[in-house]
DNA sequence: TGTACATCAGTGAACGCGCGTTCACTGATGTAC
DNA sequence: TGTACATCAGTGAACGCGCGTTCACTGATGTAC
């Protein structure tokens, strides 16, 4: 047996990628220091280059990572038959405006992904295609190019409102951004 | 006569916060230094703190400022009578994608904003209700709750939409989403 | 009219601090002969 | 069976650098007496 269990390098990086994805979108990604997520994950600043080759790199990892977790649970939504209203609803909770730090990456992230390198918007680029792909599928009427537009409205509607909502410092306003939203994006799917 | 013009203060300050106001849309809030922004401006870090408190009161006077230009145009819109279809055509522009710098200062810094102290949200969220009463009063028809519901959710599709097509690295993708969003932004204004 | 002091906008060096990254080293284990 | 070396995950101090902020000082002008 090594100093270490069989596999306790990926359950490292695992913990790093889960501290790091939660910082970043609780905080930003520039406002999130290596030394704080190193620390959270209790190790010290040199193991990070044993796992990731810069910070950019994680950043890419962690995109990849939170992008996927929300794609397999469009995945499941689909396949349990999750009705759309639901995942609107929830996606535009007061629950998840006031949890960033599990929330919707692309909601907390997508301005400052614009202004990352190539290869980290390439990351974002596909894995929200998927995203766009599933919601498509999700839409309840129309023909597929249709389903997509349907799709890629309901998406920036929401992502949109959920960032509104948490900008703004007054809960009635908040709500209602949330509400007005909501009943939008039903309606834009082509939901009654 | 001083030794600077009389309302050269002011003309400094002024120059220091379109810098500022320019260089936050274009890379960030987190991302900029003050040393930057003194620098572009032609003066020395030390001036800065004659002008302003903090880095934070900059943030606030750049955000009331930025968003009160947008609300004077959102007025002049009104005034003259410009087609909701203009504004939001405008706003979904891959010209408007391309140069962040000198555009709505929501889509390019929301997220950061509801990470700041509460003045700096207090700040806007008071320019972003005024903003929202100008767009309902441009909505083609409804009931004032009516017209306001259905403002706030154009806002937030615009918003949301700008954001995602600046974020993906594919410009099919990306001027498919402002489009799309386009598209239903006008139906949910209530638009043929 | 002359002199002393106040005001103003700005200079430029320095403060302590945290950043991302590098690197010589550690210490437990596995492998080769 | 014993010894020498390799591997692995991580330590912890240091690197140069830029951050926001402070502060003693400058130099041109205005004001008071």
């Amino acid at each position: 047996m090594a100093r270490y269990d069989k596999g306790h390098r990926d359950t490292t990086r695992r913990h790093i990628l889960d501290i790091a994805s939660t910082q970043f979108r609780e905080s930003g990604i520039a406002a999130v220091g290596l030394a704080a997520i190193m620390s959270e994950a209790g190790l010290t600043n040199g193991a990070f280059y044993t796992h990731f080759s810069s910070k950019e790199d994680l950043v890419r990892a962690v995109l990849l990572d939170a992008l996927e977790r929300r794609e397999q649970r469009h995945k499941d939504n689909l396949e349990n038959g999750v009705a759309l209203e639901t995942t609107i609803r929830d996606y535009l909770s007061p629950r998840h405006r006031d949890r960033a730090a599990t929330g919707c990456p692309t909601a907390a992230l997508a301005a400052e992904i614009a202004r990352h390198p190539k290869a980290t918007r390439d990351a974002f680029t596909g894995k929200i295609s998927d995203i766009i792909a599933l919601m498509a599928a999700q839409m309840p009427q129309g023909s597929a190019a249709e389903r997509r537009r349907r799709a890629i409205s309901v998406y920036a509607t929401m992502v949109g409102a959920l960032q509104l909502s948490r900008a703004v410092n007054d809960t009635q306003l908040s709500e209602e951004i949330l509400a007005d939203a909501a009943k939008a994006a039903m309606h834009l799917a082509g939901e009654p």
